[in-house]
DNA sequence: CATGAATGAGCCTTCATTCAT
DNA sequence: TATGAATGAAGGCTCATTCAT
């Protein structure tokens, strides 16, 4: 009987299971958007949750181990987008133009998850190389070079258009955060227009 | 005689005092560097030093105020350097290349004097919002403004350029540094076509 | 039933965390004696437990929080002992003596609990205004007002009179607790004649 | 001629050093108070003056030398006056009077002299064993046995009635410092009344 | 597994004291 | 002697991590 109760309260337990790591993922996301990988504590995650300080030992090793967790999460879930958009683009601007809505709308995402008012200034704000970044680096450096390829784009420094593309990317994406409301569009096609025609075409959409 | 030279000389305390001061100054740069603000610890400077570890407390407060200080050190460097390229700058163009080996020239600086290897890993890289970005920003707007202004530019949305520039700077920057030998002229070549031409005039220099 | 005993019994955490407070509060009490407020550290408190410097910080947050309550604890043994001495009191000489009766069997107490040589010298003795002798200055005080409003004592300055008891108690206290075996009851005697009779009421135990 | 000057500016030596060691010892005395034996710091005492850290070691090995220094000056300066209270007393009454009186005139001195408000409020008080109480005790006590001897007083226990003395000096005059203006008279009045008849002494004044 | 108190390493900072100038 | 920067021990406190319950 207590073999067969124990069954039956498997699955629950496996939910709950399954909901304490998404409780301290989610949490950690929080405290590392807030206070940086070495400014945040494992107290800090915890008390983001509803479990124990020991608890989280049960999931994760450690502070590191999450942040990894996290960034292979983030890596999982942009990277398919990216490549969707990689896959549907008739051109390149085209291809360009999507992976750049995709990249704004994720931390939209990301910074409305948080719940946190998307203007605040923190005291020492540092940027990341968060896996979503690596994942935009090579998918746009495969792109490019693909594109350089077929004759679609001039032969450039591929991987500096790829780290300009990232820098791009993270500035024009936080200077739009700053604005109410973000409009990834817009942010979109400035990035998209600035780097195939530069500062002419950084101005078509205004 | 004694008087005169004590005069002309720095007394031997004095000396001590600037020597530290630097001496700590360059410790913060590195770890900071290496550790990032928040994973800074004040101990870690100091050993960086061969100072013992009150003595800190006798140049600064607090870590904050070794970071502050190092931020205006880097802005009071950087800044006016911007400010002459501008002023000197018979173009845009012109103005935003000067702009950009500047400050390419400026971190290798910076990462030379750290005397660490240019292409070393860290576990979790961050990029912090530097004065000397700040004042990046603030120049690239205003000069980008004026262009605007006098029709040498077209009208586009400055505070997205600015950040941009940013972008383009800090990343393409790092690529650079990760090349041996570490090329700023190229480099800039590529962001300054990029951001005035786009791929093509990125391209131009390849 | 094991239920049952559960709840009559503490839980061994229970019963550990009760022991450590009280084992904090006991090496607190010794320690503030010795080395005063200012002289004791939390470091020299955990050092009279057996418990982890950290471990302090699960029960105070700090050593002034130590200090209070160990005062509201003094406070809330003594001024119980004192208001029913007043209520029992046939006479305003009966309550005077059981209150310094009360007073020195306390002081015996918390010597006996400290388990130090009641007779140790100390580098730099400093007497603390505890909350116990708050309490008998409000007790006395009050006490008093009554037995002049009732006529039972002279219409003197209530303030200074509870002053001269707090200093009578605190110092007489000292002194019998350098005597060996210290008496209460001849301490009283002497305090309580000195106070309603002055010399002669003080001389009258001799 | 070295010589010559040397002589001749020893005495403003001199005199300097005697100014520096008064100095520290009229800083000392104020921090001291201001904070307690344990909570003063010997860079607080140095603050006070206008030495450096260095320079207080000239004139005293420690904290504690400083201390003991100071307790040594009160000692010499108070003593005296108890002494010659004790030989121009015309009575055990007279006595005791005077050396009350000249109590409450020291520590309104001293209480002067620190140019603080005398009411004010710190959060933990600490009263210590100066030597001017040790003088008090001891000459009390002198005083009362010779009394005793003499039979101008009863045999009351003599070590109990000088703590009794101090402890009502200590008492009444904290209490006497918080009224404006305080009145020394007054404050002996009550304490001799209080010690020689009891309650009726001590309201014979009001 | 969950819990949360215990642990002790390590951080920031202050301070008494020394010593080169 | 006076100076005041350097020193390093020590204090208050936090935190990642462990482990008995």
């Amino acid at each position: 009987m207590t073999d067969t109760i124990a069954e039956l309260e498997l699955g629950k337990r496996e939910k709950t299971k399954v909901a304490n790591r998404l409780s301290i993922l989610a949490a950690a996301r929080k405290v590392f958007a807030e206070l940086g990988y070495e400014g945040a504590t494992v107290r800090d995650i915890i008390r983001g949750t509803d479990l124990a300080s020991g608890t989280f030992y049960n999931y994760f090793k450690s502070k590191e181990e999450v942040f990894d967790a996290l960034a292979d999460d983030g890596a999982r879930r942009f990277r398919p987008i990216l490549r969707m958009a990689r896959q549907n683009a008739r051109s390149f601007e085209d291809y360009l133009h999507s992976a750049f809505v995709a990249y704004f709308h994720f931390i939209i995402q990301d910074n409305l998850l948080e719940g946190r008012p998307i203007n605040e200034r923190r005291p020492h704000v540092t940027r990341m190389d968060t896996p979503e970044m690596s994942a935009v680096y090579q998918e746009v450096r495969q792109s490019l070079e693909d594109a350089i390829a077929h004759g679609d784009a001039p032969r450039v420094d591929a991987d500096y258009l790829a780290c300009a593309c990232i820098g791009i990317a993270q500035e024009v994406g936080s200077a739009m955060l700053r604005r109410s409301p973000p409009d990834t569009d817009a942010a979109a096609d400035f990035a998209t227009g600035l780097i195939l025609k530069g500062l002419a075409g950084a101005a078509r959409q205004a």
